[in-house]
DNA sequence: AAGTGGTCTAGACCACGTG
DNA sequence: ACGTGGTCTAGACCACTTT
């Protein structure tokens, strides 16, 4: 006799319902004394069966005012920064771009001995907050070589930040390193995403150089671990 | 008064000791009992600063024997195929390769739909499954185009998959596509890692063709979330 | 003011791994 | 046989959001 555990058949249950769309993307499930009472069970068994719905990335919570249906992943390119807000826009949703920090600062060391230039080399750092369908999926720091694009940070940066590179320095990456892997949330980054500390996330991080190997872009990313399937073409070496 | 949560100063403490060494990669923690009594509160708030640390990945479990320290993460280049043993060794670790299955099959009509073979193609199909340092990290599943590699199956797969490729066959791919991204792990994979079901996993995903376009390996990958950090050099388009 | 999730207590029984 | 984590009960109070 195989018995699945209480918790587990009410995630059966409730995914069951998500993927018939009982409930709408980014719709409020019922409350978790409501499902505790529907089961017949205690809130801690409910939250139990929604912490393993979370973890598969089928909803997500938002600070203290429910559960809600995730919106299906959009599909991310990172080596790719031609137009994060049109290639989200070609997938049938809306994005939008916002500058919540631009300042000029002394490149941390380790990131420094890490990119191959001195300590304290002055670098542009930005900072912005990415909505896909008006829901922040990500907070983005970048990390920009004056040396290359003076000036760059009078410039308005909800757009397309490598089309403006392109147009007013001529710059175009030409070496790209990147590297994923799934991380938590630190506080400040999750309450910039409307999520609770410590929900799982995916980092992403891009180094950008030109064709003499010269340090161009530092990118961090981080993103909601339910919100993008990271997507990458390569071609042989 | 900002004062943390209980759990979450329990995760600072362990934390602060894991990062001291005081317990070396894949040692056991105290159990939960005996870690409850010395925080002085229940195993409920004892598991919940657990989780928060398996979450990011410092500490990992082992179905019904306990806790313990997770060991670095690799790097790994989905995009490179030349010997994952060797590479993985570069990096002062042990790597070991296992098949589990090996035989031909109908290509499912979803994936023949993707890849762009005639639905009902007969594929070769492996299962294998690779550790780190005798920690078994990930579960590949590799469906193979027999028309390009015909007898493969005949050969022990336990090695380098591609270098056979090239050997035998002189094959090599043009072109890769990649699709990364978090997800949990489903039952009989997260028994096959000696994990729980619903740990979190990231899943990788390569598809891998000739200069024809032809359709030569699909790779799907199913590794622990904490095993790894993807690296990938892009060159431009 | 009412409702929500976030945290926490103090137990319990079970299935499984280890000696 | 014993120790471990896995699951579950039946409450409680708090911080924050919504109405």
């Amino acid at each position: 006799m195989e018995k699945r555990a209480l918790y587990l058949r009410i995630r059966d249950y409730l995914a069951a319902d998500i993927a018939a769309g009982k409930w709408a993307e980014n719709e409020k499930l019922p409350s978790e004394r409501q499902l505790s009472e529907q089961f017949n069970t205690t809130r801690v068994t409910a939250r139990q069966a929604l912490t393993q719905l979370e973890a598969e990335g089928l909803i997500f919570r938002s600070n203290r005012r429910g559960w809600f249906v995730t919106p299906p992943r959009i599909n991310y390119d990172p080596s790719r920064d031609m137009g994060f807000v049109r290639y989200v826009e070609d997938q049938g949703f809306s994005a939008r771009t916002q500058t919540l920090e631009k300042k000029l600062i002394e490149l941390p060391d380790h990131i420094a001995d890490e990119v191959g230039l001195d300590r304290g080399t002055p670098v542009y750092e930005i900072l912005r907050r990415r909505y896909i369908n008006d829901r922040p999926c990500l907070i983005e720091k970048i990390f920009l070589n004056p040396k290359h694009c003076p000036g760059v940070l009078q410039h308005s940066l909800d757009r397309s930040l490598w089309s403006l590179l392109k147009a007013e320095y001529d710059l175009v990456p030409v070496e790209r390193h990147l590297e994923i892997y799934p991380q938590t949330l630190e506080q400040p980054i999750a309450e910039a995403l409307d999520a609770n500390t410590g929900t799982s996330g995916l980092y992403i991080r891009r180094i950008c150089r030109d064709q003499n190997g010269d340090f161009l872009e530092l990118d961090e990313e981080f993103w909601l671990h339910n919100a993008l399937k990271v997507v990458v073409s390569v071609m042989p070496d």
